[in-house]
DNA sequence: GGCTGTATTAACAGAACTGTTAAACAAAAC
DNA sequence: GTTTTGTTTAACAGTTCTGTTAATACAGCC
């Protein structure tokens, strides 16, 4: 069995490049890796889904290391280019704190997978723990900084209530990680999700979220 | 080499029970499975925690599978236990959801990782998916209407602000196991995690939800 | 038209993992 | 004292995964 008889669509080796192979077989292994994470994703996985061997994947990316961390470098790219435009304060301070949670939420959503990949790229592959906290944890510092200040000056302006900035800030980050966790988690549990479901508890969920931190700094009165 | 020269300590094959094997493995089974999950943990390793070969897991459970499935539903008991006690209107409504609430965050609390593990068991091992339904969301549904009730009456009464039942308990549930997951997280990134820290961190944090769902339901106002 | 470089495949090597089995052995049963 | 039963190990078979390599074929260049 497979002789390569020739009556079968079977490729022989060699031949000049077949549209962009690298490129497919990028996206295909940022697919895998955000879906399975890095131990569970076989190269086999990748080229099957890119369309060729195993083999094309080694000769342009020498190993499923070199490849798993062009993967990862791009989503800390993507996250890091996401926290940046959120630090303008030209506006009054809810709005302000608004609009990050906001976007905040939107970035997620967008990007619903990047949670999960980012706990387990933490859990099994501590090796690059150095390269997420340089990517993401000082960057988001920064923006950090910006809120807690804001939060501090609004605070003690009196026009809000007294809270530690880094536990609200946790209150925002993780109720919108949480809530895209599980919708994830959902989406697998439920198979005949609707479609526009999502978008629908997506959008009352942030309207909670927005809500509970208002209340928070605010009381009830409007 | 490997011949048994006898002057090591090389156990020959055979005899007696020493000590209880299979709970070792059982013991064994459960730390490694909540700490890898099912597909990253080799019946290997649970051996070599349990100090026996890799085959006496397969005498006494026969397969990886079944072992797992022990492992899961002891957690998925222990999870369904604690559930269970929080439902009983003894007191007023506050002091009973902030009761429920702790109850909820101290369980996690002691079981850490079980979060992320019912994450991964979904992910990766959708056909347990029907066994985590039938023992955790059917009986936590009893559990949650009790509350959805209890909000949803007192809401009425005009005590507690006009909220949406659901929304409240995905707050109070998804603020609880995203600061556990986030310390476990933080855990692995930082290695010089100071041994009264995680506990002050979770006491403020168990603080500041329970302060948020009392802003969200009655404002500001002691 | 022949040479050169590059893309591609099949096949292989080595490691690791799951599950099985034969042999060894000790305690209990008779 | 012999047999039976249950526990344990080493070794093996079969599969799967990563990474390598030799062979192959096509495109462009001379």
């Amino acid at each position: 069995m497979k002789l390569n008889t020739g009556t079968e669509t079977s490729r022989k080796p060699g031949g000049r490049k077949q549209g962009n192979t690298e490129q497919a077989i990028m996206d295909a292994a940022e697919e895998m890796f955000l879906e399975h994470g890095y131990k569970l994703t076989t190269t086999t996985m990748i080229a099957e889904k890119a369309g060729v061997t195993h083999a094309m994947l080694h000769y342009y990316f020498r190993t499923k290391e070199q490849i798993f961390l062009k993967v990862l470098d791009k989503a800390l790219a993507e996250l890091q280019a996401a926290l940046r435009p959120v630090m303008k304060k030209d506006a009054p301070f809810w709005e302000t704190l608004e609009k990050g949670i906001t976007a905040h939420f939107n970035f997620l959503a967008k990007y619903p997978r990047l949670p999960q990949f980012l706990f387990d790229t933490i859990r099994f592959n501590p090796e690059v723990t150095g390269r997420i906290r340089e990517r993401i944890i000082e960057p988001s510092r920064r923006m950090i900084d910006f809120h807690r200040r804001m939060i501090l000056e609004e605070a003690a302006s009196g026009r809000i209530r007294q809270v530690d900035p880094d536990q609200l800030l946790m209150d925002i980050g993780s109720l919108s990680v949480s809530t895209i966790m599980l919708l994830q988690t959902a989406r697998k549990m439920i198979q005949g999700i609707g479609d526009d479901a999502p978008e629908r508890f997506l959008e009352e969920r942030k309207k909670e979220i927005i809500e509970l931190i208002r209340s928070r700094l605010y009381g009830n009165i409007q």
